[in-house]
RNA sequence: GUGGGUGUAGCUCAGUUGGUUAGAGCGCCGGAUUGUGGUUCCGGAGGUCGCGGGUUCGAAACCCGUCACUCACCCCA
């Protein structure tokens, strides 16, 4: 038998009311906060992921679906989201555009990772760009409207990690004194570590291997490092979440992954999911913009792993909340015009099915039952030849006889 | 890329120290006389026991290989 891809998932039809929901929510919310719905390619060139994400992170080295197009030049499959929109921008010059500086946007992003609990190869993401200003109340607007959506969705026991890595220059400093202060202690690091502090001596602090954490306990940190602007701005957002009342957690060894991170990061955890327990992350990419030869633009967004949500929600959203009419057409003339009915009443905008394999009244309404139907409208030769139908209220039982001609109106008039 | 766990019906799973035609529940299809569903009763379809090899008189079971799924590492949302 011929299976999917290892790694994607089919989001079947009991599956999907849910992620309706999801994306009813965000999209509801993103509006709210200002922001519009921008759509971009699934693939670009190759070229864009590798200068914008770093070219020593995992995902550039190991995990992109990269292949040739038939002129030879590279693309792949987008690994993340906000290189694109960045390049979109800057393509369509939106950042003159007063009304396009706060961008969300959903979709399948692609990493060629093993599959685990919360990790597929495709999986999906909601994410929000903010544009053009490093206001520290826009950090705040972009982390509040995050922790708004989780809990419209009910997310119980999330936890907001936050801290400042400062700018490049910031970092270039820190790094220095970070990796004074390592030296010495490289053959207590694991070995992973050892190659990051050539790489990205970052990472060390964020590594989980217990020998690593200790030996870097008295590491100096990296927000003593910062320049008085990036302190300022870290503690003004800070004081922001408190004001929105938002709960943090300052965590000095948060350090995102991709390259373009810069000053404010930050990630939601929870503690309900395996080992994958980062649902939404996200961070300040001053430098994103000139990277990709664009004009200095200061910019702040996140992105939502949709699949790890839909792990945590406990409802069932079953949004089924229009009635369907079943359509009971037997015998020769009943079946021909129960058809013609059948299409009438969609015409009007009726939630109408019916069964075609089912001849026998006993047959049609045990259809009607496994099909969840309101009410079944019976139709057979009797009927027909009356100009009737039967409409039957399938939960009560009880029948009524309408006419052909106001059966439609009749069910108009009472949805 | 590395390591552990698991592969029996559409789904969830039984299957004795190796022993005849491999089972259950749910689901699916049908029947219980006339044009009335769900409950009940009865019947039916559906399985190369993941695949390939080996041991044996005999393998779903034991051994080897392989593939898939899964969890974890790495890394990330």
């Amino acid at each position: 038998m011929l299976r999917s891809v290892k790694g994607l998932k089919d989001i079947l039809p009991h599956q999907s009311s849910q992620w309706q929901h999801i994306e009813t929510v965000a999209r509801t919310l993103a509006t709210q906060f200002g922001f519009s719905e921008i759509r971009i390619p699934i693939f670009e060139f190759t070229e864009l992921y590798a200068r914008s994400i770093g070219g020593t992170t995992d995902i550039v080295e190991k995990e992109m679906y990269t292949f040739p197009d038939r002129d030879g030049s590279s693309l792949t499959l987008r690994p993340e989201g906000t290189a694109g929109v960045v390049r979109a921008v800057l393509e369509h010059s939106l950042l003159d555009s007063p009304t396009s500086r706060k961008l969300f946007y959903f979709g399948p992003m692609f990493r060629h990772e093993r599959p685990q609990a919360g990790r597929y190869r495709q999986f999906h993401q909601f994410g929000v760009e903010a544009l053009g200003t490093d206001h520290p109340l826009i950090d705040v607007e972009v982390i509040a409207l995050l922790w708004q959506f989780f809990s419209l969705l009910g997310l119980k026991d999330l936890t907001l990690h936050i801290n400042s890595i400062g700018t490049l220059d910031d970092r270039g400093d820190y790094i220095q004194r970070l990796k004074k202060f390592l030296t010495p202690l490289l053959p207590d690091l694991c070995g992973n570590c050892q190659r990051r502090y050539s790489t990205n001596p970052l990472r060390i602090l964020d590594c989980k291997v217990p020998i690593c954490q200790e030996t870097t306990k008295e590491a100096p940190v990296l927000i003593d490092d910062l320049s008085e602007d990036s302190r300022i701005h870290f503690t003004d957002v800070l004081d922001g979440l408190t004001a929105l009342e938002i709960p943090y957690s300052i965590n000095h060894r948060l350090v995102r992954g991709l390259d373009y991170y810069s000053r404010t990061t930050f990630e939601i955890t929870s503690p309900h999911l395996g080992a994958q327990s980062t649902i939404g992350a996200g961070g300040r990419y001053d430098g994103l913009f000139q990277a990709l030869q664009g004009p200095p633009t200061p910019a702040i967004g996140f992105a939502v792993g949709l699949e790890r949500v839909i792990l945590l929600l406990t409802e069932h959203h079953s949004i089924n909340p229009v009635p369907l009419f079943f359509i009971a057409g037997f015998g020769a003339v009943g079946k021909s015009r129960a058809f013609k009915l059948l299409h009438e009443l969609r015409q009007s905008g009726i939630r109408a099915d019916t069964d075609h394999k089912a001849n026998t009244l006993k047959a049609l309404l045990r259809s009607a039952d496994k099909l969840g139907a309101e009410y079944s409208i019976i139709l057979g030769d009797d009927e027909a030849n009356s100009e009737t139908v039967l409409l039957r209220n399938m939960q009560t039982k009880v029948q009524e006889i309408v006419t052909l001609k106001e059966i439609t109106q009749k069910i108009l008039a009472n949805l």
